[in-house]
DNA sequence: AGCACGCCGACT
DNA sequence: GTCGGCGTGCTC
């Protein structure tokens, strides 16, 4: 009987592919591991083995392996599963989902090739017959091919040689494009057998009497050795003795040193538990309570519980929970929550059992957190991570909880799979027969309503803990404020007042100035031009730290002009405006104190946003202007004041959930005021004071705004009560764009009807030279989602068959936000 | 996605 | 006379 393997590739491609595999391999091999596969002439990729069968292919010839990377699965069952999951309902490839899944270390591209490491000691007692046969082949050619170790050793399982050749520092692999995971691997320091008797100590510190700098380490050595019996890393001595490593080096070569290492994980913890018992208060017990209960009926529940509410109390008690009955747990936040501030609180309470998975680690950190979960066994971790999390390789998962429930960051818009995080959680955890826990100040529409219609439970925390009072919320006028003058830029007098009040009590203030949508733009006073993007529908943006006019969607930038670039009149202004004009105000108007700025161009680099928190904190700022970023997870003690600088450009978002998401926002933004004892006061300055949101916001009012949106969503179709599916089009050629957009739109009509939006050209229409339009189906909840999506599949299977129109895009994305 | 194959313009 | 532009079709 023959063997075959179906292999999901990471490539946007329809079809899992079938190869061939020998007797031998067939018993070996099983679903979730990994073998590399020549696809093409000339490409060999990573895929992962979706299923080990004997049915030879009908219409053509299996290809065999080229090799076996894995000798255990690294994906689970449940993970295989959770991909097609996501495949079919984010309507994309497994191989995209792959691609997202698993940490790009890895995923192996092409051909690998294998050197002997420079300064290896080879030690040939030590070394199997094949790892000897590759050193042997590397020391008269410096590289091969895994197809030459190969036909070699005259296997093809030659990955678990190599990795063994690595482990011992032998050899390295290199990769064209990715680097491979590298263990890390500290030096140590021992003395030379030689010098271990009393006798050779003494005769040997005469010895070096006059290498003063070489006896200073020894000396060094011999008194962290009298204090325990850790292993003395190179590092430490050299720093104790305040010596280079060539010292030591020289040591190590007169053999009365020798080195050995030894792998360390990146991603370990080694502070101190500094468990303390959760004390709840009634209000924290009671919601407690209302989770564990309806836990026992419903597999998710909704936390509404406002800002410094002590819901992070909550958090870790479920967890610890899950952890004594030997189960995972996963705690999903939005990137920008994922603050140290929150992990040291983790890793204090449940020490080395905290895994933090984050898109800012290098890969080969998220390889070793990836293997961490893998491994778990018996010891059940926790990771806390970004949306990606969800696709770690978890063995027995109890919980998940999604902390700041509300966030648009669950869901990934480019590239696919375009999934949302919050919703796959659900799934994910169903698989497990876990419980997930949405926890949020202010829920996402869909959420409440689930969870008002029974379908989550429900518990709140309508107190802030210690009692500390909602701040006060107060909204300032600024159109009568400009008509009577009474405005300085961009702030009104009341502002002004509060914050020198503020500063003369020595406390901090944040201000917060939406970002995108306002910021500065150039405009000519005599005839209204503004400057282009030559390649997208914008406006360029003004930068006055580069003195540059930007654009935000493709990068492009000329220098800022003196004159209008249409009619050359010099009387030029720039309008709207941003953080930078804030913060520029705000020193010319407290020239004494230290104003900081956090948004995309101070946050950039690796530490960029931890240096303007710690600075933050540490009280070296005394007045913060920003963007959203600044309304996550941030516990500042000495704040009390919050200033929203304008409301409005986030009310007037073309968007149906615009209001939503301002309510969201701007109560966020307010949860940072007043967070101890003292009662926190919020500013919000706006045109349009009489706003049904922003009264809403002033007086809290979350069921208020749930209602009047939910009729909103009723009467114009939206979620929760109908689904959506964006198709986004987009290609070079204008004309063809259209033409596609309408075929498609006509398609969909003679089935979807009235429910077929559009095509519509979105708010910037052309980016990067490409020319977009949008169609939107709206899904009743009557009607089965699968078979919308099947039929929906067939039409766009039908139109990437017609050749004029091959040249454009169909972006598909499900559950848009 | 990548890559080879293939058919039409400006160059050693 | 060739190098190379990217349109099209296929990958087990």
């Amino acid at each position: 009987m023959s063997h075959f393997v179906d292999i999901i590739l990471p490539l946007p491609l329809d079809n899992r592919f079938t190869y061939s595999i020998s007797k031998d391999e067939a018993n070996f091999l099983q679903a979730g591991m990994r073998v590399a596969v020549p696809f093409g002439k000339s490409k060999v990729y990573t895929g992962i083995i979706a299923e080990v069968h004997n049915r030879a292919p009908e219409v053509y010839e299996a290809k065999p392996i080229s090799q076996i990377l894995d000798e255990i699965p690294l994906v689970t069952a449940q993970q295989l599963k959770f991909w097609s999951w996501i495949a079919s309902y984010y309507m994309c490839t497994e191989g995209e989902v792959m691609r997202a899944a698993l940490p790009g270390a890895f995923i192996l591209e092409s051909e690998s090739i294998v050197q002997l490491q420079k300064e290896a000691e080879i030690i040939e007692s030590e070394l199997k017959d094949d790892e000897f046969l590759v050193v042997e082949a590397l020391q008269n050619q410096s590289s091969l091919k895994i197809k030459e170790v190969e036909a070699l050793l005259d296997r093809k399982s030659v990955l678990p040689v190599l990795n063994r050749l690595m482990a011992k520092d032998i050899v390295i692999l290199s990769q064209e494009i990715y680097e491979q995971y590298k263990p890390k691997r500290v030096k140590y320091i021992k003395l030379h057998e030689n010098h271990e008797s009393e006798d050779a100590m003494h005769q040997l510190l005469d010895e070096l009497s006059r290498a003063h700098k070489q006896r200073e380490v020894v000396l060094n050595y011999f008194s962290l050795k009298a204090k325990n019996t850790k292993p003395i890393s190179a590092k430490e001595l050299q720093k104790l003795a305040g010596v280079t490593s060539s010292t030591l080096k020289s040591l190590v070569k007169k053999n009365i040193f020798k080195e050995y290492y030894i792998t360390e994980d990146r991603v370990s913890f080694d502070g101190e538990i500094t468990r303390k018992h959760i004390e709840f208060n009634e209000y924290q017990l009671k919601a407690f309570g209302q989770i564990k209960a309806s836990f026992e009926e419903k597999t998710v529940c909704l936390l509404h519980g406002v800002t410094s509410s002590g819901k992070t109390e909550i958090y870790l008690k479920l967890i610890e929970e899950v952890l004594n009955e030997g189960k995972q747990a996963l705690y999903l936040l939005p990137e920008i929550a994922l603050t140290t501030q929150l992990i040291n609180r983790l890793q204090a309470y449940f020490g080395d059992k905290v895994l933090v998975f984050h898109s800012k680690y290098s890969m080969n950190e998220r390889v070793e957190v990836y293997q961490n979960v893998l491994n778990a066994g018996d010891d059940p971790k926790v990771v806390i991570g970004a949306r990606s999390a969800i696709f770690l390789p978890f063995q027995k998962l109890g919980l998940i909880i999604v902390d700041e429930e509300h966030e648009a960051t669950f869901k990934q818009y480019d590239p696919a799979p375009r999934y949302h995080a919050r919703d796959a959680a659900v799934v994910l955890a169903n698989f497990f027969e876990a419980k997930t826990l949405m926890g949020s100040a202010t829920p996402s529409l869909e959420s409440y309503f689930n969870a008002a219609h029974n379908k989550y439970g429900f518990a709140e925390l309508s107190r802030r803990f210690g009692n500390v009072l909602m701040p006060e919320i107060e909204i300032v006028d600024i159109k009568e404020k400009h008509r009577k003058k009474r405005m300085t830029g961009h702030f009104s007098d009341r502002l002004l007042k509060e914050i020198e009040e503020s500063l003369a009590e020595g406390e901090q203030i944040i201000l917060f100035q939406n970002r995108r949508g306002f910021s500065p733009i150039l405009e000519c006073n005599t005839c209204g031009h503004s400057p282009q993007c030559p390649n997208c529908d914008v406006s360029l943006t003004y930068h006055s730290h580069s003195n540059q006019l930007r654009c935000h969607y493709c990068g492009y930038h000329i220098a800022m002009q003196q004159r209008c670039m249409a009619c050359h009149s010099d009387d030029i202004s720039t309008k709207g405006f941003g953080t930078e004009q804030i913060e520029t105000e705000l020193k010319a108007l407290f020239p004494k104190h230290k104003i900081g700025r956090m948004d995309q161009d101070t946050t950039r680099g690796k530490h960029g946003y931890e240096k303007i928190i710690t600075a933050f904190e540490d009280l070296e700022i005394d007045i913060l202007v920003g963007t959203q970023m600044l309304t996550k997870g941030l516990d500042f003690r000495n704040v009390n004041l919050v200033g929203v600088m304008n409301a409005d450009n986030l009310l007037n978002f073309p968007d149906f959930r615009a209001h939503e998401r301002s309510f969201q926002l701007m109560l966020q933004v307010a949860g940072r005021a007043g967070r101890t004892k003292k009662r926190g006061k919020v500013l919000i300055q706006s045109y349009n004071p009489h706003h049904q949101i922003i009264q809403q916001v002033s007086t809290n009012d979350y069921a208020g705004m749930y209602k009047e949106q939910l009729q909103e969503r009723y009467n114009y179709k939206y979620p929760p009560y109908f689904r959506l599916v964006r198709l986004s089009l987009k290609s070079r050629d204008f004309s063809k764009t259209n033409e596609a957009a309408d075929w498609i739109a006509k398609a969909m009509q003679n089935v979807f009807k009235q429910h077929v939006l559009g095509p519509e050209f979105p708010p910037v229409a052309r980016i990067r030279n490409e020319y977009y339009k949008n169609i939107m189906l709206k899904i009743p909840q009557n009607q089965s989602l699968g078979k919308t999506k099947s039929v929906l599949k067939k039409i766009l299977i039908s139109f990437n068959a017609i050749s004029a129109y091959r040249s454009v895009r169909v972006i598909v994305n499900v559950d848009p936000v």
